[in-house]
DNA sequence: GAGTTTTTTGACCAATTGGACAATTTTTCT
DNA sequence: AGAAAAATTGTCCAATTGGTCAAAAAACTC
């Protein structure tokens, strides 16, 4: 957790500010921080906009909250890589778990392309200290492994940035590609996990110029 | 055009009308639709709020312009692939003029990228018709290559949204690639290109699995 | 250069916004 | 049950917003 979370909060503290947060999510995904209002969130948590208010002080305060968590949900699956396993399986795994976060949860994904798009105004911090520093490690992993030749030679970051790039991309931009491809979501994300899967391991493949 | 332009304008109107749409795609760049505000585009422009309305009857309008301005450019390379041309070496030139407009126009990516990311209220019928429309042509073109053994089996809508993801992350999430990468803008996309031409090379490659 | 048209602007307005606050209601604790 | 604390809300406010309008200033015509 980046803050101190759930520390002395009472039950309606606990629910309230989760009921918020929920709603805030919603309306900040859509509208972005300065087009969401706090009318908006009101009628999303179904809450009144002073009762908003004496939970959380101000809007920004809200958006702080709910970009937060995001944050750490956002690293997670950068941890789960493995100096340990089988190179190709590790990566293909970072991949589907990006993937499957932008089929379940693609409003957390838009918030945090927007939050980036528009100049990271509470992020930057993180980005710049904690993210790459783990990033710096797991590139360091990567060049482990190519150096035992269990790697094709790729630049490490840079194939962190395609996997993020491609796979946010279906939840980011899934109205285009929801204009373009009539699939039910399933079916969408079948095939796009198969394409990627196809990349990496032509990406990846060792035995390969 | 997407619109018939420069019609009956006489010169100052045509002046002016450039230097506000300049302005504003700073402006709904950086804050998108609902962010940006008049007084804004106004300050960045040099001209004063009822000047800029004079030639804008409204904020919309004037995001309309810019957007539709933007829409032809962004599809324009699409145009450029030719079946007649060695299949790899197509689509490797579609991935650098894409590249490419990332570097030299982020933030017409940015502003495209706001668009679709808040629910592409203004293009949602563009791109269900005419990027829909262009986009069949260019992957029958493709599923031709394959069946023909010019290009490895891959599937042709997911490998535009892979290329568009790819290379429009430069753009969109500059500020995250510049926190974890320190380095000047050429180097930066030097080593993006041999990257991504590296994955394009390797997926493509009709002579693999 | 007078007259007409186009362009520019200062002053203003109504609607929306984030937020304050006192009064009321509900919950909690004993 | 009753006091104290916590939660909720109706009402209000100042700032910002998109936009209007009449008057002034420039530009263009003859």
């Amino acid at each position: 957790m980046t803050l101190a979370a759930n520390k002395n909060l009472s039950r309606i503290q606990k629910e309230k500010r989760s009921t918020i947060k929920k709603a805030a999510l919603e309306v900040f995904a859509e509208y972005g921080l300065r087009g969401a209002t706090l009318d908006k969130i009101a009628i999303a948590s179904g809450l009144t906009k002073p009762n908003i208010l004496y939970y959380y002080s101000s809007k920004d305060k809200i958006y702080f909250d709910v970009l937060n968590g995001l944050l750490d949900e956002w690293v997670a699956p950068l941890h789960q890589i493995s100096p340990n396993g089988d190179p190709v399986e590790e990566l293909l795994g970072y991949m589907r778990a990006k993937l499957t976060m932008s089929k379940q949860k693609p409003q957390e994904s838009k918030l945090f392309a927007t939050e980036i798009l528009h100049g990271a105004p509470l992020t930057q911090n993180v980005l710049a200290t904690s993210l790459k520093k783990t990033l710096d490690e797991k590139v360091a992993v990567i060049n482990k492994w190519i150096s035992e030749k269990k790697l094709a030679h790729v630049n490490g970051y840079h194939l962190f940035f395609s996997i993020w790039a491609m796979t946010q991309h279906y939840a980011d931009f899934d109205i285009q590609v929801r204009s373009i491809l009539d699939q039910s979501e399933d079916d969408l994300f079948k095939d796009a996990e198969e394409y990627l899967t196809s990349v990496l391991l032509r990406t990846l493949d060792a035995k390969a110029p």
